[in-house]
DNA sequence: GACCTGCTGCGGTCTG
């Protein structure tokens, strides 16, 4: 049998041995025979460090050199996430193909117009490029995709897990089929990822068509051993801010005696959070004389700012620990580092498992978790959320998922049709317009939108083309062409990226911006702020040119960032529920976080949850115990708050206060478990959350909510499993205030 | 009750 090695080209062995490598890894070989040998789409699924680039791009290099193409255009195209990712393949890739002379383009906003002019000029090699400048070749460019992309060999899909089912990763499976409509003729597809939950569910996303004869490579075992602690901190109540700053400032101290010395990252949540805690960290360092080695990341950081705490990250001789929200998680190599800490409960079990993938890289090194949960202490006022523990509850229920390898699958009946509405309008720019039938067989049957009927594209189409929206027009002919509105709308470079960014301002001190913030934020002179890990004065504000100058100051407190709240999986809200019911005392918590779940175990059975879903705790409000994650949750507060309820929603419950007017709670409940039909939209909740929204009619963004935020087959099995039990009321029932207000 | 990601073409000015 011929050896992977053996199938390799002679200047790609030569830089294979010149590597210095004493033999190939595994995935790799795998990788090199399935390519070498077949027309397969492929997925390489291992951790960041085990060479998947070289994996995937050793063989397709291999091929390119055995069998030059006849015409010109590149040969082979990687779309990756991040700039700073293709900044680094780039580097990577050019070095395997340097002997090879193959060139090889890194294509995003911050390449100079020359490398780019060069790459059209002379298309050849590999292209590396983000999805919205790939889309930005398709508008500004169409006419000579074919001739840049006619003989493409295979596209490598860069972290294909955050593409999965994200607008972004919509947007970026129609340009690939776009791609293929425009050569007419399939492109191998091979995605490369650290994390996939269900391989079979990537494939599916990776070749719709196909996904049954898409390759699976997995690198089994190698895994490093998991040191876990998850401790426990009680702080004050709310109205004592002194104790509340107690708890925060024991992890904050905890997280300086443990992590100094060492490269870590700490993922606090909240941006507003992470300033919190660097600011606490820095001030640590200072009183004790130390040099600063804890930094904040996240997005609304300078560049600067965060390419330098990125660069110590990398530097094997100082000490580095990053304060970070996202940002962090995926993308560049930063190294190996000795601790992931996570302050606070994670939002999803993927982006944890992520996290954890940072540490523990180098061989024999185990990987370390330090998991900090963070409680308010009880007394006679406290609701229902802090008696129960949710955010501990949920971090145990998310951590045992992990352990048991699960991690949230994507929604497969989404319907994006905000992107919808994207790739609409950038399909007739790309081609100076467009037939109806020819958008719909590109775009919903070969392309991704395939859960849009032909009835809702229409609609669609009707909802773009009415005058007061104007983004598009119909000729005589029946062709579609942009509007005046929808020509201004995808000329500017806004168009390109389909999600959505806040109007923020900057923030600037001594000439230098060390940041952005959200206009959201109400400031004046004289107000205080951290930002950055360090305190601030406001000086001057410059509303027209969203300019914010600071100068150094003594106090201050983080901003606030704004947000929208994800979803949390069913799944995890049913292993909450499982924790409040059972005795598990996993042997990873530290005795506080014990006893905390203990009194959490306490309070469930004691509000009345173990007998019946359904408490009454006064005469007008209830807390019921849904056991659903945040979609079917959020449909049953909507269909209560038709009735005229005031809902509040938290994990796996919703607080409901009667109003007058409205009939038993009960009664209304019995009515949805009999299937009764409600208008969940009575009090027009918003339902603009993406970029193009705003140009659908309200039917539409219902339909849209209803594809992928809401679940409304679950209301009936909601309802009746609440209504289930007898909800007879007990007498001297507990005092407890529903929710915080 | 949260986080992250991305950006063209043109016209102007400066430098060697």
């Amino acid at each position: 049998m011929v050896s992977a090695f053996d199938k390799l080209a002679h200047p790609v062995q030569k830089w294979v041995r010149s590597r210095g490598w004493r033999e190939l890894r595994k995935i790799q070989a795998d990788a090199i025979h399935a390519i070498v040998d077949s027309d397969d789409d492929l997925i390489i699924s291992a951790s960041t460090a085990a060479g998947k680039t070289e994996a995937a791009f050793l063989p397709l290099i291999s091929q390119v050199l055995v069998d030059p193409a006849q015409t010109g255009g590149f040969d082979l195209l990687y779309v990756g996430p991040l700039k700073a990712l293709i900044t680094d393949q780039a580097m990577r890739l050019e070095d395997i193909c340097h002997n090879a002379e193959i060139p090889v383009y890194p294509w995003h906003g911050d390449v100079s117009a020359s490398v780019k002019s060069r790459a059209l000029k002379a298309p050849k090699g590999i292209l590396l490029i983000t999805p919205e400048s790939l889309e930005a070749m398709f508008i500004r460019r169409g006419l000579e995709v074919p001739r840049l992309f006619g003989a493409i060999r295979a596209v490598v899909i860069d972290e294909l897990h955050s593409v999965l089912d994200s607008e972004r990763g919509v947007q970026m499976r129609s340009l690939l089929t776009r791609l293929e409509i425009a050569v007419k003729r399939p492109i191998r597809r091979v995605g490369l990822s650290a994390t996939l939950g269900d391989m079979k569910l990537a494939s599916a996303y990776l070749r719709p068509d196909k996904a049954e004869s898409v390759a699976l490579m997995e690198a089994k075992g190698g895994e490093s051993e998991l040191l876990l602690q998850v401790r426990g901190y009680v702080a004050g109540n709310e109205d004592d801010d002194d104790d509340t700053l107690a708890a925060e400032d024991s992890v904050a101290a905890h997280l300086f005696k443990h992590l100094r010395g060492s490269d870590n990252l700490v993922f606090a949540g909240a941006r507003q959070s992470v300033e919190k805690y660097a600011d606490s960290l820095r001030e640590l360092c200072e009183r004790a004389h130390l040099p600063q080695e804890f930094y904040p990341h996240h997005a609304s950081l300078s560049r600067e700012h965060r390419d330098f705490v990125e660069d110590r990250l990398k530097d094997a001789n100082l000490p580095t620990t990053a304060i970070c929200t996202s940002t962090l998680e995926l993308g560049i190599d930063i190294g190996d580092v000795t601790c992931v800490a996570q302050v606070g409960a994670p939002f999803s079990v993927a982006s944890l498992r992520q996290r954890l993938g940072r540490s523990g890289r180098r061989e024999g090194q185990p990987a370390v978790l330090r998991q900090y949960a963070v409680e308010l202490r009880h007394d006679s006022a406290s609701n229902f959320v802090d008696r129960l523990r949710l955010g501990l509850v949920r971090t145990i229920a998310m951590i045992e998922l992990l352990l048991e390898g699960w991690c949230e699958p994507p929604r497969p009946d989404a319907l994006h049709l905000s992107t919808l509405v994207h790739q609409i309008l950038s399909v007739i720019a790309e081609r100076g317009g467009a037939k109806a039938d020819r958008l719909h067989r590109v775009l919903c049957q070969e392309g991704p939108f395939r859960q849009v009927s032909v009835e809702m594209f229409l609609g669609v189409l009707r909802s773009l083309g009415k005058p007061e929206t104007g983004l598009i027009e119909q000729s005589s002919d029946g062709l579609l062409l942009l509007g005046p509105k929808g020509e201004k709308l995808a000329e500017h470079h806004r168009f390109y990226a389909v999600f959505q960014t806040p109007e923020e301002f900057r923030l600037i001190a001594d000439g230098k911006e060390l940041g952005t913030l959200p206009i959201t934020n109400i400031l004046t002179p004289g107000m205080l702020l951290i930002f950055s890990g360090r305190r601030w004065l406001v000086q001057e504000i410059h509303a027209l040119e969203r300019v914010i100058i600071v100068q150094p100051a003594k106090t201050g407190v983080p901003p606030r960032f704004g947000g929208d709240p994800g979803a949390i999986h069913d799944r995890v809200i049913e292993r909450m529920f499982d924790l409040f019911e059972s005795e598990l005392e996993p042997a990873y918590m530290d005795p506080t976080a014990l006893d905390m779940l203990k009194e959490a175990r306490k309070n469930y059975a004691w509000m009345g949850f173990s007998s019946s879903p359904v408490i009454e705790t006064s005469e007008d409000s209830h807390i019921l115990a849904t056991r659903r994650g945040t979609a079917k949750n959020c449909t049953l507060a909507l269909a209560l708050g038709a009735k005229g309820f005031k809902v509040e929603q938290h994990d796996g419950f919703l607080s409901v206060w009667t109003h007058e007017s409205c009939d038993g709670l009960m009664q209304v409940l019995r009515c949805v478990a009999g299937g009764e039909d409600m208008d969940l939209f009575a009090h027009s909740p918003n339902l603009v959350f993406e970029k193009f929204h705003e140009h659908l009619t309200p039917e539409l963004l219902q339909q849209d909510a209803h594809s992928c935020r809401l679940d409304v087959s679950s209301l009936q099995s909601t309802a009746s499993m609440l209504v289930g039990t007898n909800l007879e009321e007990t007498d001297a029932g507990p005092t407890i205030e529903p929710s915080k207000k």
